[in-house]
RNA sequence: GGGGGUGUAGUUAAGUUGGUUAUAACGCCGGCCUGUCACGCCGGAGGCCGCGGGUUCAAGUCCCGUCGCUCCCG
């Protein structure tokens, strides 16, 4: 299922053959939360060349709900995405919707965030629901630790998340799709080693590294990618969860991950912030405002081929609809861009070249 | 011509019986965003309180004059 071509250090390039076709790695994957990357119809994705896309149990659940999904047998036929599909398991919003949550032994009592209804989201149920929705790669509920967290705590959670995984695999019923097991343990690297034994005993598909970027100091989430790729199989993917930056992807690719999601370039985009071969562009400032040349040269997407820097930062600032796709189409080409030009410098042998350009241009 | 209303930030407005540094929204300028409660969040700049005079320890606030806008009646 997951095969890997070739190393250059600890970077990997490889290929994961899914339900619904194979991906290569290392590759970012576009946050479609509640069944759409926001902005973006599928022939968009298709367009900039996207191989798979997120959804998420916790909101596909409230709304639309299962027996949606059921009449339309499965997430890809409703949205009509015939790729690969990864669905969260509500994980993160065990993490995001703290306050108005409860967690014990069993799973996580929600209070809906749209109509303040009760739910109980237990790793059972975070199973059927993926396995209903379809998705090629599903991931087991955890709870993403907070930050941050004494040793006690991150060693309780920690614990519990590694029994919900058990509890995950043992509901899983559907053999051709895939399961990923998540790694927690905050900053504390024995309880990270733990949790990467709990879940290799178990077994999964694939193994996500969960609990960073949630705050904590750079160099630990460095620290602790780095070593959890050091302990996990060599055989099966690694997904490093809610990351990252473009940086992030470089670096985080040279320690050892082959998967990523974030949703930095669609809600920075939305939110006006670009990524381009020369950093980072906040499209309100006023110094753009009567550029005639696109967003980023070196970019071949629609945008950067059609349009002037000037428009666009009009139609921003008018809030037209437009500039959100047209912003939203731009970063997630630059990451895809980004990942497609890594899987060269590995073919290649030169990743630390590009870590070190790349480490020049957004470090400052 | 007579009577009423109203002039406060770029705009629309708030401003207590006169009492610290005149407030808000929008706009403007800048920053932030990492398994999406997110077209969001945070910060900053910006004022001859129409103008002139008066009362008072103290006036955006009270009085007089004046100018502009506006409504009603002739």
């Amino acid at each position: 299922m997951f095969t890997v071509h070739k190393t250059d250090g600890s970077a990997r390039l490889g290929q994961i053959q899914l339900a619904h076709g194979v991906v290569q790695t290392p590759i970012f994957m576009p946050v479609g939360t509640v069944g759409s990357v926001k902005t973006l119809v599928p022939q968009d994705l298709h367009d900039i060349k996207a191989e798979i896309i997120l959804g998420n149990t916790y909101h596909l659940y409230l709304r639309p709900g299962l027996d949606v999904i059921r009449e339309f047998g499965g997430l890809h036929d409703f949205i009509q995405w015939n790729k690969p599909i990864l669905t969260d398991s509500g994980g993160y919003q065990i993490f995001s919707l703290a306050g108005q949550r409860k967690i014990d032994e069993k799973g996580a009592h929600f209070q809906s965030h749209i109509d303040g209804r009760k739910l109980t989201l237990t790793p059972e149920l975070a199973v059927e629901i993926q396995e209903t929705l379809g998705s090629d790669i599903h991931m087991v509920l955890d709870e993403c630790t907070p930050h941050p967290v004494t040793y006690e705590g991150a060693k309780a959670s920690m614990e519990r998340s590694m029994r919900w995984a058990l509890r995950c695999r043992e509901a899983k019923t559907r053999p051709e799709l895939a399961q990923f097991g998540i790694v927690q343990g905050s900053m504390f690297e024995d309880l990270r080693l733990q949790s990467i034994h709990a879940l290799t005993d178990i077994g999964f598909e694939g193994y996500a590294i969960g609990g960073l970027s949630v705050g904590e100091p750079k160099p630990d989430m460095r620290r602790v990618t780095a070593f959890a790729c050091a302990h996990l199989p060599q055989d099966k993917p690694r997904y490093l969860m809610g990351v990252g930056t473009p940086l992030d992807l470089v670096e985080s690719i040279y320690a050892g991950v082959d998967m990523f999601d974030c949703v930095m370039p669609t809600r920075n985009g939305r939110n006006g912030t670009l990524f381009t071969s020369k950093g980072r562009v906040n499209i309100k400032n006023q110094r753009h405002k009567l550029e005639h040349g696109p967003l980023d040269e070196e970019c071949a997407c629609y945008t950067c081929k059609t349009f002037s820097l000037a428009y666009l930062r009009h139609l921003f600032m008018a809030q037209e609809f437009t500039a959100l796709r047209l912003l939203t189409l731009h970063n997630l080409t630059y990451y895809l861009r980004l990942i497609h030009d890594i899987r060269a410098a590995i073919a290649e042998g030169r990743m630390s070249q590009l870590v070190d350009h790349h480490r020049q241009l957004w470090d400052s």
